[in-house]
DNA sequence: CAGAGATCCTGCAAGC
DNA sequence: TGCTTGCAGGATCTCT
């Protein structure tokens, strides 16, 4: 389940222990890790092979590294690039020589100085995966298949004009908005409650509705939970794991409304509420976050 | 074309 | 006890 606080955390990690290491060997255990690699994972290990790692970078929930020449030292940049996303499960971690494989091991990354561990995608519900992309025809490298994916609120060009613009112009609820990619990325279904019950939004509020001021105090709702999940999430990558784990690596002491079902609001103290809503959940205050009226849209 | 809903996948938990 | 069912969820596909 991680959303971007948890990508960015895997992010430093890649660019701390993987970046400008030479890929001896490249393994693929499980052929669903790389369907999004068209050519199949023969291709995918065998275009790795030699290769160098670039510096990582972000957009959103999707980590990317250039994958270059070993000869070449400084760019590291020939035209593709290794694109993951972790889906709901997916793990990057670097293992030390000789660790034993995990059991949901999808994809094995071994560098030619073998000393400093290898890269694993670890993934057990498989919605992750790794691929390969030409893509440097953007000035940031952005890979062709992620640029329709929106600036996230941490990045400083992300725009709030044109999200507010967008809100206003899209006939559709306030949830659903947080969670589409294309409008402002790195927000999932835990943080999109949060953001929600910080704001005192409904979920199902029309954003037509919305002023300039509400989507500014949403936006820096946003952004204060994803900071402060980066705060205490930021301070465990410090070591030879490039690691996020869906269950107790997720900063859970600071929810105040997801998977608070029944449980005091802790801001007016009225036991919170679960509504199903896409297949999934949605958790919030009734009384600090009312509902619109059927009028309203 | 925009928006809503289904779908993929696996492991665990709850219920009969 | 052992089976079935439900749930979790990001991105993409399909349908209206």
């Amino acid at each position: 389940m991680p959303e971007l606080p948890e990508v960015e955390v895997v992010r430093r990690g890649l660019d701390r222990w993987a970046s400008g290491r030479t890929i001896a060997a490249a393994e693929v255990l499980h052929p669903r890790a790389v369907r999004r690699h068209p050519a199949g994972p023969l291709d995918f290990a065998a275009r790795l092979t030699g290769r160098r790692l670039g510096p990582a970078r972000r957009r959103g929930k999707y980590l990317w590294l250039p994958v270059g020449d070993a000869a070449d030292t400084d760019t590291a940049d020939d035209g593709f690039a290794l694109l993951a996303h972790l889906g709901m499960s997916g793990q990057l971690l670097i293992q030390p020589p000789g660790t034993p494989d995990e059991r949901h091991l999808r994809i094995r990354v071994a560098f030619e100085d073998a000393d400093g561990g290898e890269l694993r995608f670890v993934d057990q519900r498989t919605f992750g995966g790794l691929s390969l992309h030409p893509g440097d025809t953007a000035a940031e490298g952005l890979p062709d298949v992620i640029a329709h994916i929106a600036r996230d609120p941490l990045d400083p060009a992300f725009d709030e004009a044109v999200f507010h613009a967008a809100l206003r112009r899209r006939r559709t609820t306030v949830k659903r908005a947080l969670l589409d990619q294309s409008l402002i990325s790195g927000v999932g279904n835990i943080y999109a409650d949060e953001a929600l019950w910080r704001a005192r939004l409904h979920y199902e509020r029309p954003t037509a509705t919305l002023t300039r001021k509400q989507t500014a105090e949403l936006v820096g709702h946003v952004r204060d939970v994803m900071n402060a999940a980066l705060a205490e999430g930021g301070t465990s990558f410090d070591s030879l794991y490039v690691n996020v784990n869906g269950e107790s690596g997720y900063f859970a002491r600071a929810l105040d409304a997801y998977g608070r079902e029944d449980e005091p609001c802790r801001r007016c103290g009225a036991p919170m509420r679960r509504s199903p809503w896409m297949n999934r959940s949605s958790y919030y205050c009734p009384r600090c976050q009312r509902p619109p009226r059927p009028s309203a849209r």
